[in-house]
RNA sequence: GGUCCCAUCGUCUAGUGGCCUAGGACGUGGCCCUCUCAAGGCUAAAACACGGGUUCGACUCCCGUUGGGACCGCCA
């Protein structure tokens, strides 16, 4: 039997660091077995649903290159197919009208709550023979009153629940809408869902929905109910921990591929190992080594991971995507020419320093821009009288170099080292700050050589005060 | 409150009854490298929640306690 899986976000907000994960262990299980992998919306909740997030959670699958081989299906579109199958639950007895208001249902919850009494439907509608005049009607399905339901899940086993917890559930709104419960089992039997890979909160759903899977003589399928993503305070993660929602990890610089990898390992993982190329996960994926426990999301780990992929980056490809930064930066404008050939040899002097593409921008302002400001308190500490000294003699050295490259530069702090007989770091630290503005950057050689002589020189000039 | 799930360093995890003096990674401290900052290398501190069983032997199996989480909607 081919593989079929889905990932059915709802279109109530964007794409978010969990349902990433879900769409992610979906993603990769199909691949892993050359299944289907189908995205389908669940917006049949019509007052939250937008189509502004139908596009964000769009844009997120694409920003983390997660393909789907069909869909994206809306359920909306579906509502006459629900509405026959409803039909054909009440006509067979397993569902039936209920005309209790919400308000009503409210009061009574609220109530058994107070007392502490069990607050599933009493089932007063069940089996009403005369309807009550005027009031509009929902529908609910009949669930079994005894017996027990075992979900057999990929991750967790078999799980047990008694029927008689179980309540009558709503599978068809008074305004004629269906309700979740109901569409997602009607939808995977439509679309041939195999395995039903989803958040562990989904879990209590489970046995209601293989109710309805059997009221229809349908065959169940596989479950698999991966453990939460929970915030530092071991909540489940909401906008209160910080950054939730996946583009605002590109926003803040983060490659796509640190995204997955990280959050590939937050409940699977392969041995010691800790970076995956995309192949890799494709190929070792497997839900035996999905762990069964709640993970907390740790963004310092994400930016270790994204710092490891910025050093193993192409520069060309780096120096591609840095450019929207640089322009937020407002080191460069908008459409402004550059020579990406030696932006990508600045980028490769950053890459190992740089964890994120903001940082990789801010370290790019030094190179770009015409003129930088100087630390005041790099200058006093750098720029004392006899550095100044250092740097004269320096400039005077660097004009007279044949090639203007690493190995000639380095050459000449040397001579000017040794000339004073000092260390090299008392001629780089001053060189640095008057190059960069600042006490730390790439090292000084290959700095100039990007930055090139003129551009050199004249930041000489102005520490010197010789313009 | 009811139902269900979960439980190894601060965090992510390896571990499937003897290989465990409990391994790796992030983070933290130290050292090395070094023109600064990184990166890299070495190193240190840091965990089997507790109590009962089962067993010749439990991190591993069973039960209970405790702790955490999820769900209990005419939300998904």
């Amino acid at each position: 039997m081919d593989v079929r899986v889905r990932f059915a976000p709802s279109p109530t907000g964007h794409l978010h660091i969990g349902g990433a994960r879900t769409a992610l262990f979906n993603w990769l299980f199909a691949r892993n077995l050359g299944g289907k992998f189908v995205l389908r919306i669940e917006d049949t909740d019509t007052t939250r649903s937008t189509e502004e997030y139908i596009e964000a959670i769009i844009d997120g699958m694409k920003w983390l290159n997660l393909d789907w081989d069909e869909g994206p299906f809306r359920q909306t579109d579906r509502f006459n197919v629900y509405r026959s199958y409803v039909d054909r639950l009440i006509s067979e007895g397993k569902a039936y009208y209920c005309y209790c208001t919400p308000e009503e249902l409210e009061e009574r919850r609220k109530k058994a709550q107070e007392q502490g009494a069990d607050q599933k439907y009493d089932g007063r509608c069940r089996d009403l023979k005369e309807p009550p005049a005027g009031r509009p009607a929902a529908v609910r399905f009949r669930m079994p009153e005894y017996g027990t339901t075992v979900v057999d899940d990929l991750i967790r086993g078999k799980v047990a629940f008694e029927n008689s917890v179980l309540e009558d559930m709503i599978i068809l709104r008074s305004d004629g809408t269906p309700t979740y419960n109901f569409v997602v089992v009607v939808d995977d039997i439509d679309m041939k869902i195999t395995h039903v890979i989803r958040g562990d909160d989904h879990l209590n759903n489970t046995p209601k929905q293989i109710h309805i899977y059997k009221a229809f003589g349908w065959e169940v399928p596989q479950f698999a109910h991966l453990p939460m993503i929970l915030g530092a305070d071991k909540t489940r993660l909401s906008k209160r921990h910080g950054a939730t929602s996946v583009m605002a990890y590109k926003e803040m610089g983060y490659l796509p591929e640190a995204l997955v990898n990280y959050l590939v390992r937050l409940g699977w993982s392969y041995g010691d190992q800790e970076v995956f190329s995309r192949q890799e996960l494709v190929q070792h994926f497997s839900f035996d080594a999905v762990g069964k426990s709640a993970a907390v999301f740790n963004p310092e780990k994400l930016l270790w991971l994204n710092g490891q992929y910025i050093i193993k980056a192409d520069p060309e490809k780096l120096a591609e995507l840095v450019i929207p930064f640089l322009v937020k930066d407002r080191t460069i404008k908008e459409g402004q020419d550059i020579d990406m050939k030696w932006l990508a040899q600045a980028v490769v002097t950053l890459q190992e320093r740089a964890k994120t593409l903001i940082e990789l921008a801010a370290g790019l302002k030094y190179y770009i821009a015409e003129e930088i400001e100087i630390d005041p308190k790099a200058a006093e500490k750098f720029l004392k009288p006899e550095h100044l000294a250092y740097l004269k003699d320096l400039k005077e050295l660097l004009s007279e170099t044949q090639n203007f490259v690493a190995a000639e530069i380095e050459k000449a702090f040397h001579a000017v080292a040794e000339k004073h007989s000092t260390k090299l770091g008392s001629i780089a630290q001053p060189a640095r700050v008057a190059m960069t503005g600042n006490t730390a950057s790439p090292g000084m050689f290959e700095l100039m050589e990007i930055f090139g002589r003129p551009k050199v020189m004249k930041r000489l000039s102005k520490v010197l005060g010789e313009n």
